[in-house]
DNA sequence: ACGCTTCCTTGCGAAAACGCGTGCAAATGC
DNA sequence: GCATTTGCACGCGTTTTCGCAAGGAAGCGT
């Protein structure tokens, strides 16, 4: 009495997007084999599992019931997954790594270089991605975040602290410069929808010209001359159009860590991976400080 | 990062085996296929996980983690078929039930006709052992079996209490009836390969010819007349070439229950089963003691 | 009301998984 | 010491599973 186990990873899957289309997705399958999976596992074990509506598949009191004794399956699953990687000492195969776009782009390349110089039999994933990976189902290894501490359950290594410093185009600069209580146009990035009020308590005459949810749109902005935008220190210098103008002086910004799930975080792959971490950051730490 | 589900169960009961051979047994599968599940497994994690040794499959560190998870997910699978049992309100599909081989040899049988003719769709499927089967992996549904209590954390239902008494050949009797104090050979059930004291004790100048593990075994070896056996009251009845002697005096034997676990325990085939059960034994309850 | 998107079903050819038979090595029994 | 049993590896033909493409129904915005 036993049931096909790959079936009830696929009924949880399909219990949760209750779609065939978004389950299949998440299997890398395609959704005609999601669907006779489901067909498979219902007459196996003789239950209806899901109603076909025209807009997806609305699981059975019975598929719930067998979603939540397969997420505790999962759960195990995930934890098996993470322990392998954790004690893997090999300097050989997939290495999976998360970072937001920016670090990647602009200080992270020296990094990678020298990494898979050294380890060439490492086939190295890169992640470049805003929204935080889950690492407790290991979708990555190690991940680079921007924070003021690890996270829940993590271990972290701060790799630097940062500094932020406003930035604009060179004329912008110059025009603050001639009149430096004069109206500046602020672009302002502010993820959860929040004014940061160092901001604009700093800048009486001014005004708030645009809001971004992302940093790459914002400096995007600033560097067609839109206005003056708060950014990390590494950004503003990495950007051949912007200055730093002295609106805003340097000011502590969060710090950026590497951080991985306590299971993983042993691998010799993650430790070699931290080792070329620690010394290129030493070594550029003037690059996010003033 | 996720795994193949059914291969972690096929490296579980590899691990547990230790030979592809019995692995296959309990998968009911080839074990040309377990191989090949566990080569791909490997491949997939990039980890040894067996030395193939002559002999059978040796598990690597690796294999022993993966089994410990495993089991937990196992555990998780258990857990669900049970409870899909036990809310399982069709009196249709299949249905096990387990007892001992003498008890449907000489009890069940109207149950058993009762049971099939009033819910023709259920597929009774029977499994005749004297080991216990697991009825937490739900090896099978419902058992019959004959023990003082119902077990550990199963649920029970008490179907009747019994007597032993001691049968043998008529000659025998004949033999005991002219000399009732004279030596008896005895034939001992003694699955646990301890006497009975009660036997000793009560039979000062006689002496033990046999002892079975078997109760069928000592059963026919009663009937061949090789000596006086204490059996429950209603083996000794059931065997025509067997009659009651008066070497010891009708005394309690185990109770028979009907067992399951109470996850199972409220199915609607169970409690169909048991209402045929309960029924049966109230009527036949003379069989049993004196 | 119309097209567009999303999602599911069905049929067909390709690919993967499976079972069977043969052959071989080691352990077991006489 | 030799036969028997047990267990694994390999090659072949079959079955099952899978992905793809076409077809159809329902929701959404214009």
């Amino acid at each position: 009495m036993d049931a096909q186990w790959d079936d009830l990873k696929t009924i949880l899957v399909v219990a949760r997007h209750r779609t065939l289309a978004a389950a299949s997705r998440e299997l890398g399958l395609n959704y005609t084999t999601v669907a006779r999976r489901i067909d498979r596992a219902e007459a196996a074990l003789g239950v209806k599992l899901f109603e076909r509506l025209a807009g997806g598949y609305n699981p059975t009191e019975e598929a719930e019931l067998i979603s939540r004794h397969a997420a505790t399956m999962e759960a195990a699953n995930h934890r098996l997954m993470r322990e392998l990687g954790g004690r893997d000492a090999r300097l050989s195969g997939p290495f999976v790594v998360t970072a937001p776009q920016l670090l990647i782009a602009h200080v992270l390349g020296p990094v990678l270089d020298m990494f898979s110089e050294a380890h060439p039999d490492v086939d190295l994933h890169l992640k470049a991605s805003n929204d935080l990976l889950d690492l407790d189902r290991r979708e990555a290894d190690l991940a680079i975040r921007i924070s003021h501490n690890p996270g829940d359950h993590l271990t972290g290594l701060r790799l630097t602290e940062q500094q932020s410093a406003s930035f604009a185009t060179p004329d912008w600069a110059a025009r603050i410069v001639a009149a430096p209580e004069g109206p500046v146009d602020w672009l302002v990035y502010d993820q959860l929808g929040e004014i940061p009020k160092n901001v604009r308590v700093t800048t009486p005459p001014s005004r708030i010209r645009m809001r971004f949810d992302d940093m790459v749109a914002m400096a995007g902005a600033a560097q067609a001359g839109l206005g003056v935008a708060r950014m990390p220190m590494f950004l503003g210098r990495a950007l051949p159009e912007l200055v730093q103008v002295p609106c805003l002086p340097p000011q502590p910004y969060l710090d950026i860590w590497a951080v991985a799930h306590p299971d993983v975080w042993p691998s010799a792959k993650s430790e070699a991976f931290r080792r070329v971490l620690r010394a290129h950051f030493k070594e550029v730490r003037s690059v996010f400080v003033a």
